[in-house]
RNA sequence: UGGGCUAUAGCCAAGCGGUAAGGCAACGGACUUUGACUCCGUCAUUCGCAGGUUCGAAUCCUGCUAGCCCAGCCA
């Protein structure tokens, strides 16, 4: 079968054949830079397929690069479920990195730039700084320690570097431009001092570079051909080619932005996801209802459809908020040919069949995937009692409506035709089982063409059932209610989570966390992998099949 | 307000001076042992607005409007 993929353009990559054409460069460099700060969501999946995509489409290379450069937000917890993303969505990278593994080379381009006149120690407190940075409308002013002496920089960044001061007491700035526009320009601050320990240096350091100056460094040492990154670093860019050019690295690469990727229904900013994790609104990262990479993959959506949805979303300059349609429309497609389709009751409603001998088991052929018949078939068990959904019965119907209803006949997949005849119910009036009887005539395979029904619905034989949890999940973010920055937290939808309990065919039985399957006129089903155990099976609903069906 | 960016259908998006691709959604219809899938059809006389240049403008020019980003010793 022939994949359809990378065969859209964008401008980076045009960017990039353009380069290699005039010759700027013979290969092609990118990473994807995360902090290991938090979990990776979808929208930097977007970044991972652009950068890794890219590369591999001209058999260039992709680092994954740590960009750990604040050791007071940074953790190897973090470190890890990033590597495991990336693994998970099908990507390899070709040099695993860390910013911190520079920090001697970044320490002595800055001794370099204070060299040159281009930096130095400022004394002004956090809050100084601020005031004299000026605003938007107004320039800034320049620091009082601005001209100190190149031999007294020289020294103060030794002794910051030494440990000879507190943390927050000094910083190291670039000399650039207190008037400029682009408030990024007005003396940045490069170097501040934090007494933390790092994750991977220990207390080795106790200054470490702000991304500013750190990250044009870290893409120039690893010789990186096409820095990509979001369009909120647009203004940063001015400063990145001042770094690079300033600090005369060999390399020099292009900073290059594109437009972030959002979803309809949810929240992506790692400070929003964060405090859902925080306040318990979601049992964690992975809550199956979490835009993160380990929350979909909990869920069931596979990398294939969130690689084929990125691509499919396209690069451009604007922000995106793609609706979660689209994203569910490509696991239906992947899913479709993939998953294996079994019948499932969600909500059971017990159905006796009056007619058939008591006692009696016999076992039906049962087609795996109809679409792909390769998957072969199952036999399933069927008698005299059997569970069919509730929603599958009406007392009293509308019009058009084809399921079951007093008198009226279906066709139970993979059986028999089943006429209702009779509905018990309790002393409150709630139904509580149908009685019906069966035509042996109909038996599905026969090719029995006698009459016609309307409709066809799923079932499970009672005596054999196997006990299912069932979590269907909805939005997690109710979108109406656009009342400005009302606390998102109001907006959260307090039905994105339903449980209920059913029941399965019997040869589910063994199935394996991340199992993945079509439940008839349900939708598609992943085994949650946290909270199944051997005698408890738990079925997340990744998408529910589209329907046109309406009461 | 200073700077930067963006604006094409409900959503995403091609388009690069020659007369508006595609996908999602929606809506009709065919088929159907999933109210699914598949198939077939409909869905922008108009590209944020207003002027201008041109035989010809979504594309070029001018002015305006709206939205997003920047005033961390975060990334």
């Amino acid at each position: 079968m022939k994949r359809v993929e990378n065969h859209t353009s964008n401008f980076i990559k045009d960017i990039m054949i353009k380069d290699l054409e005039s010759g700027k460069h013979d290969t092609i460099v990118t990473r994807f830079p995360p902090e290991p700060n938090g979990y990776l969501h979808i929208g930097h999946a977007k970044s991972i397929v652009l950068n890794f995509g890219l590369a591999d489409e001209f058999n260039g290379k992709t680092n994954l690069r740590f960009d750990d450069t604040n050791p007071l937000k940074e953790d190897v917890e973090y470190v890890n479920s990033i590597k495991e993303d990336v693994k998970w969505l099908g990507f390899e990278w070709d040099n695993l990195c860390f910013a911190s593994n520079y920090f001697d080379e970044m320490y002595k381009r800055a001794v370099l730039l204070i060299k040159k006149g281009l930096a130095y120690v400022d004394d002004l407190n956090a809050d100084e700084i601020r005031e004299y940075r000026g605003t938007l409308t107004e320039p800034g002013k320049e620091s009082p320690y601005r001209n100190r002496s190149i031999e007294e920089n020289l020294d103060l960044f030794e002794r910051m570097k030494n440990g000879e001061f507190a943390s927050g007491e000094k910083v190291l700035r670039a000399k650039i431009d207190m008037a400029s526009p682009n408030i990024n320009l007005r003396d940045p601050v490069l170097y501040r001092i934090s007494h933390a320990t790092h994750h991977n240096t220990g207390d080795k350091w106790c200054i470490y570079p702000m991304y500013a100056f750190a990250h044009p460094l870290e893409d120039a040492i690893e010789g990186v051909t096409h820095s990509i990154c979001t369009i909120e670093f647009e203004d940063q860019r001015p400063l990145y080619n001042w770094v690079i050019e300033q600090c005369e690295m060999e390399n020099v690469p292009q900073q290059i932005e594109f437009g972030r990727l959002n979803l309809t229904n949810t929240v992506m900013s790692k400070r929003k996801l964060k405090q859902l994790v925080d306040e318990k609104v979601v049992d964690g990262w992975d809550d199956p209802r979490m835009p993160t990479i380990s929350g979909m993959r909990r869920r069931g959506f596979t990398p294939e459809s969130i690689r084929t949805f990125v691509r499919e979303t396209a690069v451009s300059k604007n922000n995106a908020t793609v609706d979660v349609e689209m994203l569910e429309h490509f696991v239906r497609e992947d899913l479709k040919l993939k998953a294996p389709r079994t019948m499932g009751v969600i909500r059971p409603l017990k159905v006796v069949i009056t007619n058939y001998p008591e006692g009696q088991i016999e076992l039906l052929d049962a087609e795996i995937n109809p679409e792909n018949p390769e998957m072969g078939t199952r036999k399933i068990p069927f008698s005299r009692e059997i569970y069919i959904e509730q929603d599958d019965f009406m007392e009293n119907p509308p019009k058009k409506y084809f399921r079951l209803f007093p008198g009226n006949e279906v066709r139970l997949k993979h059986a028999y035709f089943i006429k209702c005849e009779e509905v018990v119910k309790d002393a409150n009036g709630k139904i509580i089982e149908l009685r019906c009887t069966y035509d042996p005539e109909t038996k599905s395979g026969t090719g029995f063409t006698g009459r016609k029904v309307k409709g066809t619905i799923h079932w499970v034989e009672a005596a054999h059932a196997v006990p299912a949890e069932f979590r269907l999940y909805e939005p997690l973010i109710l979108e109406e209610s656009d009342d400005e920055e009302k606390s998102f937290l109001d907006k959260v939808n307090p039905n994105s989570l339903a449980v209920y309990h059913g029941f399965v065919e019997p040869n589910m039985k063994e199935c394996q966390p991340h199992d993945k399957f079509q439940f008839f006129r349900h939708g598609y089903f992943n085994v949650d992998p946290k909270d199944t155990t051997a005698d408890h099976l738990v079925f997340n609903r990744i998408v529910s099949l589209k329907s046109s069906f309406k009461l």
